[in-house]
DNA sequence: CACTGCAAAGATAACGTTCCCCGATAAGCA
DNA sequence: TGCTTATCGGGGAACGTTATCTTTGCAGTG
């Protein structure tokens, strides 16, 4: 139960004054290079940790940052999440992680939360159905930083990262045709999804450029619910035209896509071609794999941080910045030529 | 950029002491209603927020509790955290939360990084590898409370919440049982693990309870990693006498599992049968669907952060509990009689 | 009318740290 | 010798809140 030690208790036992450990810590230049090595060194010795409570009253700052995101059981998520707690760790700041389960309200309670727990600044995934952004203008207000990734909206003047998500998208339809498909369906996100209608544009563009007819029928968007999507899928495949590839905007409606086209005996990639986005471990996982679109997540989680860290170190001279990154086509089984 | 309003301007504002705001706005018996009614009026009004840092101070509490997981990728931790914040949003706590990533060192460092951020107590689940306890003895040398959640180890004294994995490993193997199968496989997870183990005995006694013999070369371990998975799953279909059911430490091994019977032309159930366990979402996306043992996980969250939050607040009264979850057998498609 | 008792609210110290301002000592300079 | 100027440290306030101790004012009592 040993009590914590403080800068008043190296201060008594050097016969000095608490001013000058301070100081001395941090290596200020009017302190005795003697001094200086004695404090540090009983430090040390007494396993001194400076108490953040303090610190972050005096400077009003709690090197803290928080992570709000829709649900950490996806893959994109945790992976990011990894590569934020990686810089943030690197540059002296905490995390602080939550989910909002992809429900508006839960997303207001949680930055509600981080205001409270006073963090530095944000990093902010949004909720699917989240289309009101009075309570990130709050945050911006406070002068709170804030950096959106991957789900992000156009009407915000944050930092933001993303990936191309049109090339992408471009990339897997124009791979699907190049392997000899041509009714090739997107499974797409929620309407509301950003994300997902910029993915809905690069399939269009790959359309028009092999100049293959666009049809309606073949566009269905799906709520990220396995159940659903499967419904939808053999509702597509039931069509008088039935789609011979579907382009998915995630690994885990590819999945969903798959588990429906076996029920109907579709060979894949025979009958059926499927390519999704993420590449997700799952993806590999299945049998046939699943051809998929790769991002740097990892990478990406590590760009928010820094650039949350570096609006946050810097104050009001900063300028929001829009990171983007590139894709990289992964093919497997689920996408061979026919 | 609005200034945080602080208890001394509601003072100010009101013309009366801090001390009163104070004591008002924790509704002190020994401040007149009509003045807590308007210091909490003008409270409400101004926005304010309690300053956490000044707090944490004076209690030397941060209301803050770390958790640390081996991957919030995986279904378990995610929904685990889920139950985590839920509890402790409801009780007036903030969750700090970071992954080992399966490696010892990387808990020390979290364990470190938490007692810095000195959060009120630890939320654990042992990375794969952990055998040495140190780091977890000084925490509680230091007077955090921890509680351990899935990945305990006996050696420690600490309150723990777990699933009966004995009698969830024997329901999972009588069912196979019942359903016709005899060569049984238990594909199990690192040695080192606990939880493994423990499914490994449940296994054991059932097939002593059902007089079958137990054969060595159906027992394999495996990381947690798919490829490495497949390939010792292969190796148990090549063997004189093959198995013609997997009882599967987890659904990501069973789905390996699965990925391996497949290369190999098998029919699931009626050549191999195969049932995992943690019922995670990938069971139920499987064609064949996968058999499964059921664990109240979110609940399991829940009930840590309760038990962890009330030794916070109880002090050294308290004594170190083990909360044991019973598991429910989800029948599937993958262990239908053959 | 003086005294007691109590309700209500103010004053002050404390939590651990930083930072600004000042004091002391000794060296350098004219 | 007397002055300035570095160099090195100390003193104290401040950050926002709570807890302990006092003070104030007023009603009730005999």
């Amino acid at each position: 139960m040993s009590e914590q030690v403080t800068i008043k208790d190296i201060a008594r036992l050097l016969n000095i004054s608490p001013s000058t450990v301070s100081r001395a810590l941090k290596s200020s230049a009017e302190i005795n290079k003697e001094t200086q090595r004695l404090v540090k060194e009983t430090a040390q010795r007494l396993n001194y940790q400076p108490n953040m409570a303090a610190l972050s009253l005096v400077k009003a700052k709690t090197k803290s940052i928080g992570v709000i995101v829709p649900n950490l059981g996806y893959y994109f998520f945790s992976t990011a999440l990894q590569g934020i707690e990686d810089t943030a760790s690197k540059r002296g700041y905490t995390v602080i992680a939550s989910q909002s389960l992809e429900r508006y309200e839960r997303e207001i309670k949680n930055t509600k939360d981080m205001m409270r727990s006073s963090v530095d600044g944000i990093i902010l995934s949004l909720a699917q159905h989240t289309k009101d952004y009075t309570h990130i203008f709050q945050l911006q207000q406070k002068g709170l930083p804030v950096v959106l990734i991957d789900r992000i909206a156009d009407e915000l003047n944050t930092s933001k990262v993303i990936v191309d998500n049109m090339a992408g998208a471009f990339g897997a339809v124009e791979h699907l045709i190049k392997m000899g498909y041509r009714r090739i369906a997107y499974l797409a996100g929620p309407p509301e999804l950003i994300i997902s209608n910029r993915r809905k544009e690069g399939y269009r563009l790959a359309h028009i450029k092999y100049k293959i007819p666009l049809d309606d029928a073949l566009l269905v968007h799906c709520e990220i619910d396995h159940d659903k999507t499967v419904k939808e899928v053999l509702k597509l495949l039931k069509l008088p035209q039935p789609p011979d590839a579907i382009f998915a905007f995630s690994d885990r409606l590819a999945v969903a896509a798959m588990v429906a086209a076996k029920t109907k005996k579709l060979r894949i990639p025979e009958d059926l071609a499927i390519i999704g986005f993420n590449d997700e471990p799952i993806a590999s996982y299945t049998s046939p794999s699943i051809s998929s679109i790769h991002q740097p997540i990892f990478e990406m989680g590590q760009m928010a941080a820094g650039l949350l860290i570096d609006q946050i170190e810097q104050g009001k001279s900063f300028t929001p910045q829009t990171k983007l990154y590139t894709t990289r086509l992964i093919k497997r089984e689920s996408s061979k030529k026919r």
